[in-house]
DNA sequence: GCTTCCTATGTGATCTTATAACATTTTGCA
DNA sequence: TGCAAAATGTTATAAGATCACATAGGAAGC
């Protein structure tokens, strides 16, 4: 699971939302808009930053953080796991690419520009992981929040099962 | 962080759900029906799953599997990961501890019994982890994977910000 | 009672994930 | 040009989790 990348560059059947796209386009387009946005910002979309949010985008589903490093040392960048490390930092803080705690993993971010607190839906089967557009999902916990007195900063809120490819495949 | 519990075994200022209680009271509570409805259910609840248990129960608050290790070892259990880990995993799957992916670390069901999936509300500052009831938090969420055909099984939903003692010291 | 099997535990080794600490380079700016 | 801040390179190590295999304990069948 570290680099198969190798065979279509154009399309990928399985991850983004469970939806096939054209991939190096959507690719492409968010490299863009995000080199835009750290212009608009003033951030820093060094070189290493700016390829392990690609690496992601490419891979469309989420990756380890050491798997991100084998293919930062295949593009010649420094081996050590602080590179990765700091350059997910970067991109995480930012906006750009999202931790899934459940699996210790990373994935770029699917709706960049808004700030949102995003859902995810991640298949135990084949590992994919859409990201969901959800902008009250933590309303449940919000009203029991506010009850505690308890003050929400960050909620990460993930789903495992199956994606609709695997749950048709396996009809047990 | 590992062993703070020698001070007031009665009561405990901050972890269930950031209220005072009688601790004493609630862990030989939950430690009993744990055993009542193992009995009931034909599963083994051995020294050592009891004594992860409890020790969890007494904390209240999320320990990190070595944490809990090191307890064990005080407690004249076995010292390796294994162990605990082992404990975890039967104590989890039978819903009388949750795992907090946040932290990596664990933390006794407040609401054991009812089969539910919990949501958590961790304090940053003071790392007291409350579990909320919330039969539906995941009902946004649950929109969303219908939609996608997706299938969930499991959910994880985990609210990082101030509990009210915390964010009552600093007012920042 | 004894054997047998299954489950649980003990233990050592190893693997994965993540961070600390410090040197070096690059960049932005006065 | 030269300084300060930010980013990167690199070594080492901490923290979290699992594998593999040996041993012990308890329940079912004889």
């Amino acid at each position: 699971m570290t680099s198969n990348q190798q065979s279509g560059p154009a399309k990928d059947q399985t991850a983004l939302g469970f939806v096939e796209h054209d991939h190096t386009h959507c690719v492409e387009g968010a490299l863009n808009s995000a080199q835009a946005r750290c212009a608009q910002e003033g951030l820093r979309l060094t070189p290493v930053r700016r390829k392990v949010l690609e690496l992601l985008l490419q891979e469309h589903r989420a990756l380890g953080a050491y798997s991100i490093l084998d293919l930062l040392r295949d593009a010649g960048y420094g081996s050590q796991p602080p590179v990765a490390y700091r350059a997910l930092e970067f991109l995480s803080e930012n906006g750009f690419v999202h931790k899934i705690e459940r699996l210790n993993a990373f994935v770029a971010c699917a709706h960049p520009g808004v700030t949102h607190s995003p859902a995810f839906m991640i298949c135990r089967s084949c590992d994919a992981v859409a990201e969901a557009r959800t902008a009250h999902a933590k309303d449940g916990l919000g009203a029991a929040a506010r009850a505690a007195g308890f003050q929400i900063e960050k909620t990460v809120i993930e789903a495992e099962g199956l994606c609709p490819e695997c749950s048709g495949k396996a009809k047990s």
